[in-house]
DNA sequence: ACTCAATCCTTGAAAATGTCAATCATTTAT
DNA sequence: ATAAATGATTGACATTTTCAAGGATTGAGT
């Protein structure tokens, strides 16, 4: 799995008896307690400090999808099935790097709120594309809203210029991921 | 919960009735087949770069480590303990964003390699220091390299400015994640 | 000194996720 | 036509996350 993680919301209920870390977490994201740690050698990892973000962005991302009934998973397939790509459930699952059976749940609630449909591949009628009906498409948008207001959130500390070019670093990163291996 | 991941190694073993994705596995890794959707919304979410590529970062990294018989977690607790800091359990918990009957889980297993010891809190006697022995700190050093050449690889197409402008934007943003927190 | 609440570590159990094999329907290659 | 491969789905199993409760220890207030 994930790796360095915990990172879905919480519900807001908090526990009275034994509290193990919530304490302070409405009031930070990732403002450890434990600043100390910080020349540590791996906080140079690029690995280290890229779950570090992540993990905290998954927090405030699912804080403001779970308003619309989403999390990041369900709202990535919407966001997906929002573009006029069509796209199949294996190229969900490959996109996603989640594995099909995954897709299937993920795909099968969306559906039964009415905001994804699923018809048969027209070159292929194993493959089911994946599109989301108009109100899936108006609750995109509003989410996608709330998402990018919580992304900016995230990164308010950062100039424009440092946003933009964490952007585009990564972008890089990602989609030219690939040498040869194996 | 981690979120958009699936990042662990899987045994090199292949099986062998049912082969889903076999076949294009051998030309890729993260060369996704649906590089399609690329163009989608989301792939300009910063949330959504900083899960990909932490989760191919997982993958090389978990990859590099399996060979000193360590992952991530494990990897960082080690790291962590090799510090002069004597981290409590409760730190490495918060610093690594983790539960902390995680870390108790954790820390058994490299305890009971002889790779680090725990000690008594001086000044507090409920907490436990964690301290890395000489063998986990000779492992480490090994493991670290390791885990930096899976860092060198990950990143091969960026340039060094790149990898530089990277790493100091993440500390920026993991560092000073926090308006006003305790 | 004594009590009470808070904190640290630990345990165990429940919930959520990840992994994987097996199956059906369909397509593609031989 | 047959056989192998693929997309979706299901269900089983393993791992991880999340959470509450417990023993030990500390610190605050009385």
């Amino acid at each position: 799995m994930g790796s360095l993680n915990n990172s879905t919301t919480r519900p807001a209920t908090r526990p009275k008896g034994t509290m193990t870390l919530q304490a302070r977490d409405a009031a930070e994201s990732s403002g450890e307690a434990s600043a100390r740690l910080a020349d540590s050698s791996i906080s140079t990892d690029i690995g280290f400090l890229l779950a570090k973000l992540h993990a905290a962005g998954s927090v405030l991302n699912n804080a403001a999808l779970a308003e619309f009934g989403l999390k990041e998973r369900s709202y990535s397939v919407l966001a997906l099935a929002c573009g006029n790509l069509g796209p199949t459930q294996r190229e969900l699952a490959e996109f996603l790097s989640l594995d099909p059976s995954q897709i299937v749940a993920l795909i099968d609630e969306l559906e039964h709120r009415g905001l994804v449909e699923r018809k048969p591949g027209p070159s292929d009628r194993r493959q089911k594309l994946v599109t989301a009906t108009k109100t899936g498409r108006t609750l995109h948008a509003a989410a996608q809203k709330a998402a990018q207001a919580a992304e900016a959130q995230q990164l308010a500390m950062l100039t424009g210029e440092e946003v933009a070019s964490l952007r585009s670093i990564l972008r890089k990163a990602v989609w030219s991921a690939n040498p040869a291996d194996r």
